[in-house]
DNA sequence: CGTTACGTTGAGGTGGGTCAACGGGGGTGG
DNA sequence: CCACCCCCGTTGACCCACCTCAACGTAACG
């Protein structure tokens, strides 16, 4: 008996839990896209779903200006591709070199029917899914940058607390530029507000992709908008 | 048979399909909230799902700071409350007198295993929400607050012309207050880019809550940002 | 008819967009 | 192995749209 929806248990995290993997493997492919390769696009009509191996992906829509919305990034574990009215709502890109399970949606349907507990996932993790996009909303509602990328990292930080990250150290694996289109501001912002931050002893870079957050509290009043630095 | 995930029948527009609906009424009690009052609250565990009949919800995350963000409007036939981790994810507020379906927990959740079909509504109707999520970012990550109110209004004329709205006229409902919450302006800036875009003849007030959209084209161009008007 | 909350208008300050230019690193091909 | 090149990242200067604060007008309620 699958845990009900109402129960804490219930939800699981982001990913499917390993059992539902499994069923879905037995009936998913295996995929490979290069960095740079588009998986699926907006508006095609949508065949299958996929789940992230390796490697990330970038989810996002173009927008009539040829620019570019991000509305989440997938890593590992995280399923990607669920339809809307038969087709996929956002475009999907390799950021890096990915291996995807690829599972066709008459396959995943087929399962749905016979095995409920599959549907009760699902649902927990569209759940899951809906508050991720309506806590992007809300950091998109942030005034000051800082706040933003204080959001952004803290929500990266717990991402990857939860699966065993090596320490308090917070990976940027995506652009400068992508993490701008996901926060709503420009990539020169995105390093100048870095840099503040850096300067005021709220986080410090080992590298220009490892940060950590020496100071969680002043960043977590930061991106609350609490407090402000100075000048 | 419930249509499938992966046909384009298969989503419902926001609202479950009557039958469903009709379905859920038999084990639901109606519930009814006065202007103001709350219906549940961020964390409280959730013992039930809600589906508005009359009246409109507004749901919000209280910040830290008090302030509240205005998560989305949830109007006739919007199901409100599903929960994460047995909790619910935000605060819903009768911002109207309000009647409402109560479908407890449990309840819902033995239909949904003897029931299939209820599920793959379900599931659409979470991918639609996430959608609306989605589009709620996409609208945040403008820059101009004559995007972001026009993709607000073109987006409630949407869902009013849906349900056979009586002509080209949006209807806004809600306080200034709570358009700014949403779009992410402050109410000021809203009452006076509505006036710039009246002043432009883009829309045409009736009175402070009926709006016509006099040029769509030219309000399209405007939410897209391809277009911002002299001066 | 009074009261209160909502809506509108104005004036001034500022954060971050934009543009432009330079620096650096990783990958490719010779 | 080296050289090149392209893309990413960084920095600076200027400007404008929106926030803030404050005051007034207006609709809804008892």
């Amino acid at each position: 008996m699958a845990p009900g929806l109402w129960t804490p248990e219930a939800s699981p995290g982001r990913p499917l839990i390993a059992e539902s993997r499994a069923m879905l493997a037995t009936v998913a492919a295996i995929v490979r896209f290069k960095k740079g390769e588009t998986i699926y696009r907006n508006g095609e009509t949508a065949t299958a779903v996929f789940n992230v191996i390796t490697g990330f992906v970038t989810c996002y829509r173009l927008l009539p200006d040829q620019k570019k919305h991000i509305v989440g990034f997938a890593f590992a574990n995280d399923l990607i591709g669920l339809p809307q009215n038969g087709t996929y709502v956002n475009t999907a890109e390799a950021a890096t070199a990915v291996t995807l399970y690829k599972i066709s949606g008459p396959a995943i349907e087929a399962r749905l029917r016979r095995h409920a507990d599959l549907d009760f996932q699902l649902i927990g993790k569209l759940c899951h899914d809906l508050r991720d996009a309506q806590d992007h909303a809300l950091l998109l509602s942030k005034r000051r940058a800082a706040a933003r990328l204080g959001l952004f990292l803290l929500m990266l930080e717990a991402r990857q607390a939860w699966e065993g990250a090596p320490d308090g150290e917070v990976f940027l694996p995506m652009r400068r530029s992508d993490v701008g289109s996901y926060v709503g501001i420009s990539a020169e912002a995105v390093t100048r507000t870095l840099r503040e931050l850096t300067q005021h002893g709220v986080i410090a870079f080992r590298d220009r992709r490892h940060v950590r957050i020496v100071d969680r509290a002043l960043l977590e009043m930061i991106a609350q908008e609490t407090w402000h630095p100075p000048g």
